[in-house]
RNA sequence: GUCCCUAUCGUCUAGUCUGGUCUAGGACACUACCCUUUCACGGUAAGAACCGGGGUUCGAAUCCCCGUGGGGACGCCA
């Protein structure tokens, strides 16, 4: 068998979005697992909605979900190839090339300044229900498509349709087919949106005397509230998003991937290398995928934990900068610290200014409604009272975490008290929140004078 | 309206091809409890599904047919 050539070809009309990113990830997938080629091809022939920005933001996403491609745009390392050019824009002579095979066949005619395709067949017209116009048919025989995922499909094509605009331009389903002979695709895989759309590719393979590629039409993925079928509106959809709130990539991949596709058995989490291996057509599912938003955040959170913490702290700090989040001059040492803290506690990385604002200076929210709950019970006064004098004394040893737990403890005991009744109310002075890292981890982090200073100023509120 | 695809917990799914091992497994979410220094994490438990009807068969989640539901396509968009 040849070797394999798969190709990703999205028109730069509008954001990347989560159902392109999958298909693209499945064609990146079947290519690696298979040792075969990837290739990008940049279906631009609508000049009105093309735009460079979406261009950019298709290379930045493949890019930032890690899927490289073999040929196609010359972009970073990516790129190049003997199929070129890769962007249907400047691919205008090859179209042309191969409209005057199809013209030599007679299988053309022009109609209304457009250049038509030519079905083969018995000719007759309808009143057509949904376009509410007479139509003509033609009576032909059901193109067969051979779908590595749904088997076989047939499909009657009965009517003539556009090749070439009036304004001279070649339309998706010719440019589309053109494409896959002359870059010698061999399995087409792409949303099932497409599924009727390929009787009509056939026919021109066939009138091209070209045997098809192997096609594989994945389920979609549904939007996560109403009907229908994820769009670029919809919450969630767009790859851009993700990157922006500092979602780990390898995440959303194991996520997406996990949309419609599964090696069998119990597992989710997995390294890339290993759904390389695992990854297969036929595994693929047949039915749509409804898109959740919970999940995802949940695979990321695994990720996360999962992440050495050099790593979390360089990923942290990227998105503080990108962010504009002041830190009030914190060294790294520091930062290093509070992430070491805020790690195994966070879901997601943009919950971490939030988490962690009161490491980084005097001027951090308090939540009102935490705090008079912590103020309802027992007596805070005092307990405050008292936490101040033992923090104060030199005694306390704020370079041990089990060090402060021991002298709070000390303290909770002599009157019959739990940690607790100091934890909580400490908590809130301290942090304005009422949940966060251990509040001795907390203590130790910001110093005794820093402590002194937010339980008196606490105190003085009350 | 026509054509095509599809159907297991609320959601993602395993199991379907190769019928019996399925009193249908896992994960997310939800609830309770445990752990605990708050919050997470983790652990335990609970609830929660084979769309309906026919057929084939000793036996159907699994095969076939018909309904119904869901999705898609029907552009000089891609």
């Amino acid at each position: 068998m040849s070797p394999v050539r798969v190709r990703f070809a999205p028109s730069p009309t509008g954001f990347f979005h989560i159902g392109s990113a999958r298909t693209a990830l499945f064609n990146w997938l079947y290519a690696r697992h298979t040792g075969g080629t990837f290739i990008l091809r940049i279906e631009d022939t609508d000049k009105e909605r093309n735009s460079d920005e979406f261009l950019r933001v298709i290379y930045d996403s493949l890019a930032w979900l890690g899927m490289n491609w073999d040929e196609g745009p010359r972009v970073g390392a990516n790129g190049g190839g003997d199929f070129g050019p890769y962007r249907q824009s400047e691919r205008a002579h090859i179209y042309r090339e191969y409209l005057e095979k199809l013209r030599a066949a007679g299988r053309t005619y022009e109609k209304d300044g457009a250049t038509w395709f030519k079905l083969l067949g018995e000719r007759h017209t309808v009143f057509d229900e949904h376009r509410k116009k007479e139509v003509e048919k033609v009576k032909t025989a059901p193109m067969v498509i051979d779908d590595a995922i749904r088997g076989r499909v047939e499909r009657v094509e009965d009517e003539d349709f556009v090749i070439f605009r009036s304004d001279g331009n070649p339309v998706f389903h010719f440019v589309n087919v053109v494409d896959d002979i002359a870059m010698k695709i061999t399995h087409v895989i792409r949303g099932e949106d497409h599924l009727s759309n390929t009787s009509k590719h056939v026919a021109l393979f066939e009138a091209f005397g070209v045997k098809p590629p192997v096609f594989a039409h994945i389920p979609l993925i549904l939007k996560q509230n109403g009907p229908g079928k994820m769009s670029k509106r919809d919450q969630g959809a767009l790859i851009e998003e993700y990157q922006r709130r500092g979602y780990l990539p390898e995440a959303v991949v194991n996520f997406i991937t996990l949309l419609g596709w599964n090696p069998g058995g119990d597992r989710e989490k997995m390294p890339i290398e290993e759904i390389v291996r695992l990854f297969d057509l036929p595994a693929v599912n047949q039915s749509n995928a409804r898109f959740d938003d919970k999940k995802m955040a949940h695979m990321n959170m695994l990720y996360l934990l999962a992440l050495p913490p050099a790593e979390f702290t360089a990923k942290a700090r990227a998105y503080f900068e990108a962010r504009k989040v002041a830190t009030g001059g914190a060294d790294d040492a520091y930062f290093e610290a509070v992430m070491a803290l805020a790690q195994p506690k966070i879901k997601g990385i943009e919950e971490l200014p939030a988490y962690t604002a009161y490491f980084w200076g005097e001027d951090y929210p308090t939540d009102e409604k935490a705090k008079a709950k912590a103020l309802a019970k027992g007596e805070p006064k005092a307990r405050l009272a008292e936490l101040i004098e033992a923090l104060r004394s030199p005694a306390a040893d704020f370079a041990s975490d089990t060090a402060l737990e021991a002298l709070i403890k000390s303290l909770a005991e002599a009157r019959g008290l739990g940690f607790g009744d100091y934890q909580g109310v400490a908590r809130i002075a301290v942090t304005g929140l009422s949940a966060g890292p251990s509040l001795t981890s907390i203590l130790r982090l910001l110093g005794r004078e820093r402590v002194l200073a937010r339980l008196e100023r606490f105190v003085a509120t009350l």
